[in-house]
DNA sequence: TGACCATGCAGAAACGTGTCTGTCAACGCG
DNA sequence: CGCGTTGACAGACACGTTTCTGCATGGTCA
């Protein structure tokens, strides 16, 4: 007790710890400690007591020893992967920005807390920071972070479904497919004879899936595929690939953009040929920007609900941290969103396509 | 020796500790901790010895330990004020989200990770990661999270200046007032005779400082001032502003909006009421977003320059938090960049556009 | 040859918490 | 009255590091 007292370094500089609060209260260590975590059984008198001797003293538990001790931080990493040289594009696009958004939220009403960490990364800034596990966007293909972490058995839930073998503990992602099928099908009904696709060459599975699902349904269709693609990190390269889509001999009278910038883009290349937009080229892009409700002409858009999806992956890690075995499949496939607005439709109808949505889309 | 060996709980589960790499070394556990660290004074030979082991042990030293035995944690908290329910805004605007991925690269680049928390939050979440340190993106008077801060020894910088007698460590900035009058005294040299404001019902300081500037301005050249104000976090209430602002009597020849979105929904109106830009309105908002490079017509914007921010904001915290007594200031300000485009050229450039290129071009 | 220093390394004390084990008193019951 | 039981709490240990102190050894110099 005086040892307790006078271990401390003589100055009163160091915060208060759990031995100051115990001798204010006249109790042991166990006491304090079980009275804040209501854990053990004590009278409620000894807990208010304990309780109100903490708070006037301040005292704030040492996260870092709670965390050696229990083994559990509250932290999960958000990692999402890098182009280049800048350590990661985080929200080069407005989907990367809402899912982080909504992970974040998701994991605050949990009581966790979200790190934000590149994927590649020297070992020491990763094993510099306690994880409980870590969310992972769109994981490369044999990705060597996800494996450690797996490998030092840390639950690991991946945004996009995980090429090869990888071995996550849970994933979540749209029906790509679906999704590009259900646009080109939309496209045709609107009267489309030839849909070009603006797509990227990196080797991500979302621009593999939504890809290749283009190609079979031009096959299945009987029309010889129209596309262009480019790096999907570079908004000018954006930019040329948009106008040579629309510069070439057997220009497509309507186009899907995969990216978020494709759209804007595609109006101004538009322009540039003089189309005019529904009535010579009809456009859908992918996108969570709102600007596409105010454009000239407003754009169809696709959104992959990045929200839900940011949601998701946040309950199925700490699900997975907290042992708590979900019966729910570990595959979770959120369906995507079509935005009909004026770009899509050959001939608009003059009653509101799509109802004044309030800002909230749940 | 053999009881550090038999202490462990029998299994293999647990991840090779400290201990576990000092007896498979042959040396004592100071020892592999000065070798990792490169802090004693030992031969090459043992050195490269005991790298070779814990390697091939897989050992990671616990970032919990760690954290408990330096009081360093290596994490920087990033807070944002928030409206409404939603935990926080975090990206409403490209702004947060650039200056965001600014902050965590330069703070990578340094050791440290970010994680992001909410400014209004019990205490539980935030005494529960141990931080060095924190950033606070425009805090309000009188922040209560600040404060705690402070009186717990923490360094916390602002991005924003501090409204009040905020006790941070050290803020950076634009110097707004210069921005505004700048802005307008562009529009007036393009021709403008009466300038509007787009701004926002909150009392943040930006938009506090902005507001004040244009009032000031107004003032000083005889000009009935000429705005809207809305709350900034609703989007609807963006374009309804912008259409009301278009739709008063004493209609502005331009407008300058504070917001981001300010620029398509004010566009949006101008083309509701014929207003032809720039011949009948000159345009001009605040933005980080690309987007106004490719609008009908290019938008001019100002860009407050979010990556230099949030690099200058996190370099200043983690030199408070190292203890490097910069002889630099601990106010910091950031020169904005205004980027003129055409919506704010009475007589545009004849800008070359690139002619309509022959498909035959490879 | 003894004093002294540099070198290479081991032992042990913290860091602050959670929790297992155990003690002591009171109490019901035969 | 003896004894098992239960409530309320204290003591002590463990979590895995970092680091202070200290010991042995061998070389150098007076």
């Amino acid at each position: 007790m005086s040892r307790a007292e006078t271990s401390r370094r003589g100055g009163r500089s160091s915060r208060a710890g759990i031995r100051d609060v115990a001798a204010a209260a006249g109790v042991s260590i166990t006491t304090v400690s079980d009275a804040l975590n209501g854990k053990g059984r004590l009278p409620d008198a000894t807990r208010r007591h304990v309780r109100e001797v903490a708070d006037r003293l301040g005292y704030r538990p040492s996260a870092a020893a709670r965390t050696l001790r229990t083994g559990k931080s509250g932290l999960i990493g958000l990692t999402v992967t890098t182009y280049g040289d800048e350590p990661f594009t985080f929200t080069e696009f407005a989907y990367f920005a809402e899912m982080a958004r909504a992970a974040t939220s998701a994991a605050l009403a949990r009581g966790y807390a979200l790190v934000i960490l590149p994927a590649t990364s020297r070992h020491d800034v990763w094993s510099n920071v306690a994880l409980d596990g870590t969310v992972v966007i769109d994981p490369s293909d044999q990705d060597p972070v996800v494996s450690e972490l797996v490998r030092q058995g840390l639950p690991v839930v991946s945004d996009g479904r995980p090429a090869g073998s990888l071995p996550v503990t849970a994933w979540v992602d749209n029906d790509h497919e679906a999704a590009v099928l259900g646009i080109l099908d939309h496209l045709a009904d609107a009267g489309a004879r030839r849909i070009g696709l603006l797509t990227g060459t990196t080797t991500d599975t979302y621009t593999h899936l939504s890809t290749t699902a283009y190609l079979r349904w031009c096959e299945r269709v009987g029309q010889d595929p129209v596309y262009e693609a480019y790096p999907a990190h570079d908004p000018c390269a954006g930019a040329v690939a948009a106008d040579r889509l629309l510069a070439r001999p057997d220009r497509p009278d309507a186009v899907y953009g995969l990216f978020d910038p494709n759209g804007t883009d595609l109006l101004a290349a538009a322009r540039r040929y003089g189309l005019r937009v529904p009535d010579d080229l009809l456009l859908v892009c992918c996108s969570e920007s709102t600007v596409y409700a105010n454009t000239e002409p407003p754009i169809t858009t696709l959104s992959l609900k990045p929200r839900r999806i940011g949601t998701a992956v946040v309950q199925l890690l700490i699900d997975a941290i907290e042992g708590v075995d979900s019966e729910q499949p570990v595959e979770q496939v959120i369906p995507t969103e079509l935005i009909v607005r004026t770009s899509s439709q050959r001939r608009p109808p003059r009653t509101t396509v799509s109802p004044p949505r309030s800002p909230e889309n749940r």
